[in-house]
DNA sequence: CATTTCACCTGGTGGC
DNA sequence: TGCCACCAGGTGAAAT
């Protein structure tokens, strides 16, 4: 499951890989609900188009794009993996998986290949027109804070007088983008705090304990290239290693690193959920 | 409005 | 060995 570590890893690799690259060709499958610009707009649009930069915001990577012959503004390219997407830089030849939804062609000769097996992943082109009052022309960002910025005040604020379990609102992407279930159930473990309790319940003190937390979590993970759960693998095609570092993640009946009991499983918010029942109240 | 539930998908798993 | 029901979970829409 992608989430910011590993959305941060891919967007890094990728970066690193084509950046200042041109793509010359574009070719995407025929599955509708990939395509939250239209697929016919959307390959016009990408065509010719030098790419400046690829970054991270939430769980979606940005493809900054220059201007291409055919217009004048800049646009941007948007990859949110969903739950199995992966973005590969590879060389032409390379086995094309199946489920490949979409290639570009780059001019160095390389492809940048968006590849989805559950296809819960969508992509997006936005042509940046300064000015505009259009939300499709101005440029994207995810809805919610980024964890790793967020200041301690704004951490209180997004949870004041919330009633619904602390789990569940550090997976709402519109107060905090970039966080999943396996770093919401780690984070809460590292700051002792059980799942279910009301998230405008939690004193300032334990609070701050949270993000601070959510926060070692993340950058620890981002250092290992994140965690390979299931196929997750960065733009290379290589896996993470941040899973071996899982405290209760999928642990479920096996002993707490910290006090040796049973690591427990519910399901909360319609997911699975793990957490230690002594060191977590 | 705040919160909860559910559909969307396919590959991997486990039971028989 | 093979078959198949079931589950995982990010997101947005629908329901409460």
């Amino acid at each position: 499951m992608p989430e910011l570590p590993e959305v941060e890893t891919i967007a890094r690799g990728v970066q690193e890989r084509v950046a200042g690259d041109r793509i010359v060709a574009v070719w995407l499958n025929r599955v509708p609900q990939t395509w939250k610009t239209p697929r016919g707009e959307q390959a016009r649009g990408l065509a010719g188009r030098g790419i400046l930069g690829v970054h991270r915001t939430g769980k979606h990577i940005v493809c900054e794009l220059g201007r291409a012959a055919d217009s004048p503004h800049k646009a941007q390219w948007i990859v949110h993996l969903g739950m199995s997407g992966r973005l590969l830089v590879t060389t032409p030849e390379g086995e094309v998986h199946a489920h490949t939804h979409a290639r570009l062609q780059l001019a160095s000769g390389r492809e940048l290949r968006f590849v989805d097996p559950r296809r819960f992943g969508r992509l997006e082109f936005r042509r940046i027109v300064p000015g505009s009052g259009k939300s499709s022309e101005i440029e994207f960002k995810a809805p919610g804070l980024d964890p790793l910025q967020v200041s301690e005040a704004e951490f209180r604020a997004l949870f004041q007088g919330r009633k619904l379990a602390i789990k569940a609102a550090l997976l709402n992407q519109r107060l905090l983008a970039g966080v999943g279930n396996i770093y919401a159930d780690e984070s809460l473990f590292a700051a002792g705090i059980r799942p279910t309790m009301r998230a405008g319940r939690i004193p300032p003190q334990r609070l701050e304990r949270l993000r601070v937390a959510l926060q070692g979590v993340l950058l620890h993970a981002i250092e290992l290239g994140g965690s390979s759960v299931s196929d997750y693998v960065d733009a290379d095609g290589v896996k993470g290693f941040f899973q071996l570092e899982h405290c209760v993640y999928q642990r479920t009946g096996e002993p707490c690193r910290r006090c040796g009991k049973p690591i427990k499983r519910i399901e909360l918010a319609g997911r699975g959920t793990h957490y230690c029942p002594t060191c977590q109240n």
